[in-house]
DNA sequence: TGCTAATTTCATTTTTTTTTGAAAAGTTTG
DNA sequence: CAAACTTTTCAAAAAAAAATGAAATTAGCA
């Protein structure tokens, strides 16, 4: 039977390691998939959050087992977020990968990146709608203004709140 | 040929209704996606919010060409985070359903309901970190116990944020 | 209570998203 | 500049998510 663990009970630095490391995948997996990213980005910024050094892309892909596809596609997303960052390791070719730790910057990458855009195309969609309504107040377009008006005041309260929303994370 | 509208040029009420209903619905739907909700989910909310009456299932169902089931299961997801309710109509035993249009308690409601449970998983993933660090300072443990203080902090801080985040929102 | 309409449930199908794997493209260095 | 290595791209496969449709359940009414 193989001595998995020292005979005093403490586990080793290596098993403290991948205990953790397991955890911080699984922890930025679920906090990824929440933000609407695919399982590998998660793991990928799981696994550069806790390691000391910076790792090339091989080591990602035979750490957590996923293909290079992936792993290229995922530190693509990731390095566009700038929630990664490439190091440069003199007499190695190779990119290695850090992760940024900063969440302030990180959230605010993400609303910038990802929301935003969205809050743009919805202005137009709403500015559209208006255009839809009858040029004369008819009284029966009364309701729809009063509704459109909400949608306006949700998305410029949206345009302004978002932004700032990362300054409002006081860690 | 058809006279589609009326030769003064004016369009006729219901091409106005059908004009708003069809960007309200493109409207939530891409809203909802965000969030992470199913398709119909945008739909059905995206056609009740413009609408002046409650509406049964089955005019939910005809009028945006969905399955009974998708409807079903898309106005159960909507009543659990209270966007839609109930309302009765004498005379007819059928749910009439009416939108929730109150934004700010929408978004409050969606983050305790869909969001918070979230982050207390994550704290429980955090504390399983900190039981794999060994019990006495070694000092290659510093590295982790670093990171995992910054995690604490965010968790910490996104469990205040969050549910204070509909208050900010000033509509 | 029994009949009928309304709604829910859920196994199956469809659609969408993500991952894979291999070829193409790009890089570095001897 | 060519050989070896690294990375990207993308068509196809796999996996995950959502929609369907029909059976089961529930609820209202006579």
């Amino acid at each position: 039977m193989p001595q998995l663990s020292p005979i005093n009970g403490k586990q080793s630095i290596q098993e403290t390691e991948q205990a953790i490391e397991i955890e911080s995948i699984d922890f930025f997996v679920r906090m990824m998939s929440i933000l609407g990213m695919p399982r590998s980005v998660g793991e990928i910024y799981g696994l550069l959050y806790f390691s000391a050094v910076p790792l090339p892309m091989d080591q990602i892909v035979s750490r957590l087992g996923i293909s290079i596809g992936s792993a290229s596609q995922g530190l693509k997303t990731l390095r566009s977020l700038k929630a990664v960052r490439t190091s440069y390791i003199p007499g190695d070719r190779r990119d290695h990968y850090l992760a940024e730790t900063e969440f302030r910057r990180l959230f605010s990458n993400f609303i910038k990146e990802e929301i935003m855009p969205h809050m743009e195309s919805a202005k137009e969609r709403i500015a559209k709608m208006e255009e839809a309504l009858p040029a004369q107040d008819e009284k029966s377009a009364e309701f729809y203004k009063i509704r459109i008006e909400k949608l306006k005041r949700l998305t410029r309260a949206g345009g302004r709140l978002l932004p700032a929303l990362a300054g409002l994370l006081k860690l």
